[in-house]
Order: structure tokens, then C-alpha cells, then sequence
RNA sequence: GCCCCCUUGGUGAAAUUGGUAAACACAGCGGACUUAAAAUCCGUAGCCUUCGGGCUUGCCAGUUCAAGUCUGGCAGGGGGCACCA
């Protein structure tokens, strides 16, 4: 029979004006039905979507119908990261504004998701650059202010003397700056910080909670805050003459090796280091090396260990006599522990290196297993193995955690200047957040320097500090510096003429509070915080791995700083997380070494391989690896020409079928073709089944058998697994239950003979497969609803219920196992007793010949599993 | 250097968490329909085999009645952090 095929190009932009002209997918804050959000990570608008976008847009969108198929009021907003460095790159490089270049590409971004038929509610929408949205950042940087939670102080950052801007770390490659190339110079600029150390302890600690998220980004974050338990040591001066303080405090995580100290080691940016160096030009001519060297990963690999020494020295806290010499070291960080430490040459290979290269003493105090006091030695490799400590007085014969106790029980004990020699501490390499921006594009900071009363935080009445429209990028730098009169202001607090802060925030700032905006975006203040705290936190968080760190902790800190300022009460903001794999394509290079895109080639079989020809001129060109699409390998595949090729749903069902989702997916053309097959399969099925004139709603009989009985009862159980799949989040999975289901119904050939039954149970299957495929393909699953003769969207459709009775297998196929191998089947009925299937066993021709007359050593039976005898 | 993850047919993968390995799909092969092609439909499919069966989840051991799944070791691939004291 001739049916009609589905035409994705008209059905699909039918069905998007429908949900959007009924605001299907707006969300009422005050819906008394149980909360539901789901959140992707919103895009930076580039220019245009790009195939990573339709995967993480696409699985949030299963989830958020599914969910609202379950009765939860859902919100599934989405927004726009707009700030940021690219718009002043466009500006400089066309000549066009930031602000148009960014709504420009919102405009067409948007345009493309909404091609996508996502169920999001757009009268939420914003985007960080609205005045709106960063009016309020600066309300919360204030409130922070007020709250302590943000401060000033002198850093290092990197610094481009070309484009005159800092660079994140990011953004220096191979000690370079990424735009300009030149060589990125260490400056020391005052910044604006925000306190996320403050709240180390309980970020590390909450981790234990998030069982939502990925233990791989768990383990990412934990390490990143990097907690080390250990002591912090006064060493007296030896000659406390010549220096200020009495003392020289270090933090170490192994005091039980302080035996084996021959050194200290002060960075170049130490007071002590400074002090020295105003009388000595060399170690002055040193430490300024080191600062141009900078911490480069290059410069790192390789820096050998340097130093010199100061001229003085402290006392070994332990060893009556013994002075230890003090030395500037290139490899000792300013912004860690106190910067400053004792060397262990023996156990610690860094230590071990420096005392090599100018003479030190290298004494071993652990004694690792299996070796001998007398002779154990160290060459060129620190022992860090475990051990027990010898050559250590007191410590001798101890285990490591031992001696690490007797040393600090002793040293906080001890006073020295009258404070304890030794204390306890905890330390995190986690660092404060450095947030100034010297860029144009971003939320200015709303303070106000004045010669008379310093820094002054803008009024809140005064805000919002908008950006000045009227800029110009024809030179390198922050145009807002040289802005003819935006910069000049009265003081807030004296009312002189004063100077407005030029930096902006970091974007990152932008993004770690959109998800609490969302929730109330048109309040006049950042949050109403009873809305936010209803809502929050995300119950399902969806995006890519690149965000592990960075992203994820800013907004963990943000939720409590946040609470802190009374913005909203959420212990954490995303409960879920889930971290998508990227978009793979295979990639194509011509024989002089150029990228080639799938798009200029023709593909060929020959002899069981596949060659790719370029379409212009026929040549050849090698087919390579499976990569990430990206711009320069040019294997990337444009979403728009999918979508108008083969409409939203089949690119739907690509992203979904096949790869779990935390994997890597490759596209590939003979995929989006399978996938469009597949939807037109769908659509033939009800088309067929409308065209044979069918009731939808026929009355299935009370009892069914063959057929019409195995279709209903996988029906049934096709609901209940593809629930329990979309709530694993197991997409793939549901995927190949759909097909299971269709494949069944695509073998029961309906027809004027066919009974009754099968009729109902056949509709009843229709109707189900409509509001299963819903949240994966949902213009298609709108249009087959229709054929139903229902007259509702499926978007107000509740998921159906299945019934339990159905999901009962009345015979079990059990396999029968002789010493765990498989060797015959049996069919019992459910309920069977055990005596009664051991007797079925035993009577198997398989089981009595591999008996042989004798009787079973153990006989295994696993309740609806599996019959193992062991002979 | 430290930490973590992964490895199943030609390919993407599934496996009720220790219980029939390879569901489902892609590509393939054979067939039907067609003047032909596309589309569609049906069938087939891990490897070896003397047709009895044997082997098979990167490799080698172990635990167990039973291992893709647990333990130890090895190999290959990927990721994170990285002068963090």
C-alpha cells in the first residue's frame, strides 16, 4: 500500500508555532506540582550552533518532556553566555561592535535551537550581556563586598605587552600570548578576588554528597582543591641580628623527615629573598629572573633547580648546634603554604636535585622495607617510599604517621618568640579567585577610586554601571582606559572627582549564577530568594566535560556565597550532573597536506574499502582518524544542513541511538540516513494503520493469547524500561527498545482478517509508541498522535501507565548449565517449586548422560535465572 | 612524576550489577518486488570445526558451582593535575 511519506520540512515548523503560540513549554513558578529543572549549559553565541550543541540540547530536551510526561512542573530555560573575548576580537578584526556582533549571533543561535523544537521556555531568556542581567552581578559583587566575600590585593598575572591585556592561563601557549604571539611577561597588577577559599574545607567535604554527579569530576574537583594536612614550623635565625622577625615559618607535609634537613628555601618573591637582595646585586639579579622566567608549563619542564644563598642561616629546631642555610630557590612558590621550606634531600626529589647541584648534605632518615641502615644510600632518586625512620633519635624504629605525630606533639610544645614552634594546619592548593578583566566586554566592576578615600564601592542606587557604546578598538588595550569621559565620576562617599574602575569581570562570573537568574529573570534583584530556593538546585545538569573544574566550582562557590548574602538558601546548585562526550567526525586530508571537508567529497566502496574522491576534480584523498569536529581539521558538519535535509527529529534520534551518551559520538552521513529511515518507519506505521480505516480506542478483550498477547505484554514492558532508561539517563538504551517494540508491530501485518484483538492491542501499542518516542522525536510523535484522532498535543499527554500484571512471565526459559557450561534449556512455570524443577533437571537426557547413573555433587538453582549442575 | 578511567563481532554497542555474551543499530551478504533504480519487505550473519562439538569480552593468573562483571599482575589507549613542600 502507497502511503504518503512524512515531510519533516512542513510538519516540523507546524508543531514548534503550535507549542510556542500555546506556551506549552512556559513555566509557572507558583505550579504547586512537584519542581522538576533541567539545565544544559547555555551557549557563548559564536555565530552559529554547532553539532555539540544538538547532542547537550537534545538529551536535556528528552529529559524535560519525559519529566513532564511524569506530572512535574518542569523548567527547562535557556540563555545566552555573551560576554567574553571573541566579540572584541570580531570587533577588531571587522570593524563591528561587540554588542551587535553578540546579538547578532543570539539572533541567528536562536533561531537554530528553536529549528530544533526543544521544549524550553523562551519568555525566560536572556543573556549575560543584557544591562538587566549584569545590573544585577553588580548588585551581588556589592553585596559580596559587604560580606566580605571579595577583596583587593597586588598579583601575578600574565601579561600581554602587544594587546596590553591580561590572559587567563588559558589563553598562554608555549609561554606566548595567544593572539598576538608574543612572549607573555609575569606583572604584578592589583586584582579583584573573590574568597573561594573561604569555603575550601566545605567544598571538598560536600563532594562526599554530590552522588549525582560523575565520580571522575568529583575526583577532578577534589584534587583541584588539593587539601594536605601538615605543620607549620617556626625555624629560629640564627643570627637574629640581621633579620626582622624572629623566625622563618614553614609549611611541609612530611615533618617526620626534619632530621634529614640540610636547607631552607624561601621563593624569589619572599620578604626574606627582598631583604637579602638589597644587599647582595646578585641574588637582586636573580630573583628578578625568576620573575621573567614565569610558570609557564615549557619554562617549567625545563628550569633546572636554582638558587642562592642569603647569608642566613636558622637553627634546627631539634639538633642542639646544627644551623641550616638559607637559600632563594626557583622552585619554591610564593602563594603556597608560606613560601618557604625545609630541605629533605633524601625524600623529596626536588630537594634532592638542588642539594645535588650546589653541594648539600643528602641524609636519609626512612628506612624503606627489605633494606639495610648501614648501607642504604641515596644516588640521584629521592626515596619517598614508605618506611621506618632510623638515623632520627627520638623518631627511630617509628612508621611515618608515627614520627609525623611525635614531631608535631613535640614542636607545639616548644615555643619560640613566644609562640608554639610547631602547629597543625591544614592546607589547600586551592586559590583565592582572581576576577578583574582588562577587556571591554564584560560586567564592570561598579567601584570607584578616589585619591582621598581609596577604593569606594558604587551606591547601589547608582547602579547599574552600564558599558559606554561609543568605544573604539583601533588601538590594542581596554578601550574603556582611554573611554573620553565614561571613567570620570564623583567619589560615592566624599563626592570629589573620582576615577570608575576599568576592569570587568571574568566571564566565569557570568555563568556561575545564570541558572539561579532563570528562575525569576525579570526580579529586580538578583534572585527572589524564596523562588530560587524552591526551584534550586538543578535537579538535572547537562554539559560537557571541559566545565569539570572551573565552571562547576565557581558556581558551588557562588550557591554559598549567594546563601551567605541571603540570595538564596541551596546547599549546592546542581544536584545532577552529567557530562556529555563530544561530536567525532572522520577527517580527510589531500596529498599536499590540506584539511578536506566531508562536504567537497564523494564516497566510494571498493573492494571492501571505502575511498573518499574530492568532488572538484575527482582526485583522491586519504580518509583519517575520528576527531573532535572542529574549524581547523575542517571535519565539522553544519547542524543547519542536517536539519534541512532531514529535519530536527532525525537529528534527534542520531544524537540518541547508538553511543551512551558520556561517550564520544561519530557522526556519519549512512547514520543520519539510518536515523531518517527510522522516523519514516514510525510514520508509516500509523499511516497504514489510519489508512485501514482502525479504531484507535477499540476495547481489548479481557483475555489474549498469541500474538495479540506477546505485542501487549511488550508494550507494557517497553513503557516501563524506556522510563527506567530516560532515567539513567541510558538514551541509547531506550533507543533499541523503541525499535524492539516497532520491529514486533511491523510483524503483525493487520488486515480485514485480523481479529479483533489483535486490532485493540495493536491501537493500544500505536498509541503508546506515540508518547514513547515523544520526548526523543517530538514533531513526528505530534503528528502520529494526530493520526490517532486524539485532538491534544502529546506535550499535555501524561506518560501512560503500564500494567504490572503484564510484566509477569507465567513460564520461565531457564538454561541448564552441566560444570557451567551450557548444555540444555528448561521451561517451568513460574511459580514452580524447587523440588519440582530439580525433578525436571535430573530428567534431561543432557543431565542423566552426563551423570552417567551417578548423583549431581551440587545442584544450583537460581529463581528465575539459571540451573547449574555439577557433576 | 602523581592520580583516574577505558579496552566486548567488520563498526557503534547491549548484558537485569556474579547467572544463556553479542539485544538493538550501522555496514555486509542472499532473496522478493521493479523494465531498471531508489524506497520497501523477507532471510542471513562472532570465530574454528572432522558437523560430535570446540573456542570467544586486550593478555596472564586467581576467587567461585558460575567471571565481560570481583581480586592481583601485564600491555595498549585516553584523561586530569603538575616545582603544591
Amino acid at each position: 500500500m502507497a502511503t504518503e511519506r512524512y515531510n519533516p520540512r512542513e510538519t516540523e515548523p507546524r508543531w514548534q508555532s503550535y507549542w510556542s503560540d500555546k506556551k506549552i513549554f512556559e513555566t509557572d513558578n507558583d505550579d504547586p506540582r512537584e519542581k522538576y529543572y533541567v539545565l544544559e549549559m547555555f551557549p557563548y553565541p559564536s555565530g552559529r550552533i554547532h553539532m555539540g550543541h544538538v547532542r547537550n540540547y537534545t538529551m536535556g530536551d528528552v529529559v524535560a518532556r519525559f519529566k513532564r510526561a511524569k506530572g512535574f512542573n518542569v523548567l527547562h530555560p535557556m540563555g545566552w553566555d555573551a560576554f567574553g573575548m571573541p566579540a572584541e576580537n570580531a570587533a577588531m578584526q571587522n570593524n563591528t561592535h561587540p554588542k551587535a556582533w553578540t546579538y547578532e549571533n543570539i539572533a541567528t543561535m536562536r533561531d537554530q535551537l528553536k529549528s530544533m523544537g526543544l521544549s524550553l521556555d523562551w519568555s525566560r531568556e536572556f543573556a549575560t550581556c543584557d544591562v538587566d542581567y549584569y545590573h544585577r552581578q553588580q548588585m551581588l559583587f556589592l553585596d559580596f563586598l559587604d560580606k566580605d566575600l571579595v577583596y583587593r590585593k597586588e598579583s601575578k598575572v600574565n601579561w600581554d605587552p602587544v594587546d596590553q591585556t591580561v590572559l587567563a592561563n588559558e589563553q598562554v601557549i608555549d609561554g606566548c600570548g595567544w593572539r598576538s604571539g608574543a612572549p607573555v611577561e609575569q606583572r604584578n597588577l592589583t586584582q579583584w578576588f573573590f574568597k573561594i577559599t573561604d569555603f575550601s574545607q566545605d567544598l571538598l567535604d560536600e563532594l562526599d554528597n554530590l552522588d549525582g554527579w560523575p565520580e571522575k569530576v568529583r575526583l577532578m574537583q577534589r584534587n583541584w582543591i588539593g587539601r594536605s594536612e601538615g605543620l607549620r614550623i617556626h625555624f629560629e635565625f640564627a643570627d637574629a641580628a640581621s633579620v626582622e622577625s624572629e623566625t622563618l615559618e614553614v609549611f611541609t607535609t612530611r615533618p617526620d623527615t626534619l632530621y634529614g634537613a640540610s636547607f631552607m628555601a624561601v621563593a624569589a618573591e619572599h620578604p626574606l629573598a627582598l631583604k637579602a637582595a638589597e644587599t647582595n646585586p646578585e641574588l637582586a639579579a636573580f630573583i628578578d629572573e625568576c620573575r621573567k622566567l614565569g610558570t609557564s608549563v615549557a619554562a617549567l619542564e625545563t628550569a633546572e633547580k636554582k638558587g642562592i644563598a642569603t647569608g642566613f642561616k636558622v637553627k634546627h629546631p631539634l639538633v642542639e648546634g646544627e644551623e641550616l642555610p638559607i637559600y632563594v630557590a626557583n622552585f619554591i612558590l610564593m602563594d603556597y603554604g608560606t613560601g618557604a621550606i625545609f630541605g629533605c634531600p633524601a625524600h623529596d626529589q626536588r630537594d634532592l636535585d638542588f642539594a645535588r647541584t650546589y653541594g648539600l648534605p643528602v641524609k636519609p632518615v626512612v628506612l624503606p622495607k627489605g633494606e639495610d641502615a648501614a648501607s642504604f644510600e641515596i644516588d640521584t632518586t629521592a626515596n619517598t617510599d614508605d618506611g621506618v625512620l632510623f638515623n632520627s633519635e627520638f623518631l627511630d624504629g617509628l612508621s611515618i604517621d608515627e614520627a609525623k605525630d611525635a614531631v608535631a606533639d613535640k614542636l607545639e610544645n616548644i615555643t619560640v618568640g613566644g609562640v608554639a614552634q610547631g602547629m597543625r594546619q591544614v592546607n589547600f592548593r586551592l586559590r583565592d579567585w582572581g576576577i578583574s578583566r582588562q577587556r571591554y566586554w564584560g560586567c564592570p566592576i561598579p567601584v570607584v577610586h578616589c585619591d582621598d578615600c581609596g577604593v569606594v564601592p558604587v551606591k547601589a542606587t547608582d547602579l547599574p554601571i552600564e558599558l559606554p557604546d561609543d568605544i573604539n578598538f583601533d588601538k590594542p588595550g581596554n578601550p574603556l582606559d582611554r573611554h573620553p569621559t565614561w571613567r570620570a565620576v564623583a567619589c560615592p562617599s566624599c563626592g570629589k572627582p573620582a576615577k570608575r574602575e576599568t576592569d570587568t569581570m571574568d566571564t566565569f562570573v557570568d555563568s556561575s549564577w545564570y541558572f539561579a537568574r532563570f528562575t525569576d529573570p525579570k526580579a529586580d534583584t538578583p534572585t527572589t530568594p524564596q523562588v530560587a530556593s524552591d526551584w534550586l538546585p538543578v535537579d538535572q545538569y547537562i554539559g560537557g566535560i571541559e566545565h569539570a573544574i572551573l565552571h562547576l566550582l565557581y558556581s558551588r562557590f557562588f550557591a554559598r556565597a549567594m546563601g551567605v548574602a541571603g540570595h538564596l538558601n541551596a546547599d549546592e546548585p546542581f544536584k545532577g550532573l552529567f557530562t556529555q562526550g563530544m561530536v567525532t567526525h572522520e577527517t580527510y586530508k589531500a596529498d599536499d597536506g590540506k584539511w578536506i571537508s566531508p562536504a567537497e567529497l564523494r564516497f566510494e566502496e571498493e573492494g571492501g574499502s571505502r575511498k573518499a574522491y574530492l568532488l572538484d576534480g575527482g582526485s583522491e584523498v586519504k580518509i583519517g582518524g575520528i576527531e573532535k569536529m572542529s574549524k581547523s581539521k575542517r571535519n565539522t558538519v553544519d547542524p543547519t544542513d542536517i536539519l534541512e535535509t532531514y529535519g530536527a527529529d532525525t537529528a534527534r534520534w542520531f544524537m540518541l541511538s547508538d553511543t551512551p551518551p558520556e561517550r564520544d559520538l561519530e557522526w556519519t552521513a549512512a547514520g543520519a540516513d539510518g536515523a531518517f529511515r527510522f522516523v519514516q518507519r514510525i510514520y508509516r506505521l500509523f499511516a497504514e494503520f489510519k489508512s485501514q480505516g482502525l479504531d484507535p480506542n477499540a476495547a481489548i478483550p479481557a483475555t489474549l493469547d498469541g500474538q495479540a498477547l506477546e505485542l501487549r505484554k511488550l508494550a507494557h514492558k517497553t513503557v516501563s524500561l524506556i522510563e527506567q532508561d530516560i532515567e539513567k539517563l541510558g538514551f541509547n538504551r531506550a533507543v533499541a527498545r523503541v525499535y524492539e517494540l516497532v520491529n514486533l508491530m511491523a510483524k503483525v501485518k493487520l488486515n480485514d482478517k485480523s481479529d479483533d484483538a489483535i486490532k485493540a492491542v495493536f491501537a493500544e501499542a500505536l498509541s503508546y509508541l506515540a508518547i514513547l518516542i515523544n520526548p526523543m522525536i517530538p514533531h513526528l510523535a505530534e503528528e502520529c498522535w494526530i493520526m490517532l484522532g486524539n485532538e491534544t498535543s502529546l506535550s499535555n499527554t501524561d506518560w501512560p501507565q503500564f500494567d504490572p500484571a503484564l510484566l509477569v512471565e507465567n513460564e520461565i526459559l531457564m538454561p541448564v548449565q552441566i560444570n557451567g557450561k551450557k548444555r540444555a534449556e528448561l521451561t517451568i512455570p513460574a511459580d514452580a517449586d524447587q523440588k519440582s524443577i530439580e525433578d525436571a533437571v535430573m530428567k534431561l537426557d543432557a543431565v542423566q548422560n552426563a551423570l552417567n547413573g551417578g548423583t549431581p555433587k551440587k545442584l544450583i538453582i537460581v529463581p528465575k535465572r539459571i540451573i547449574n549442575v555439577v557433576v
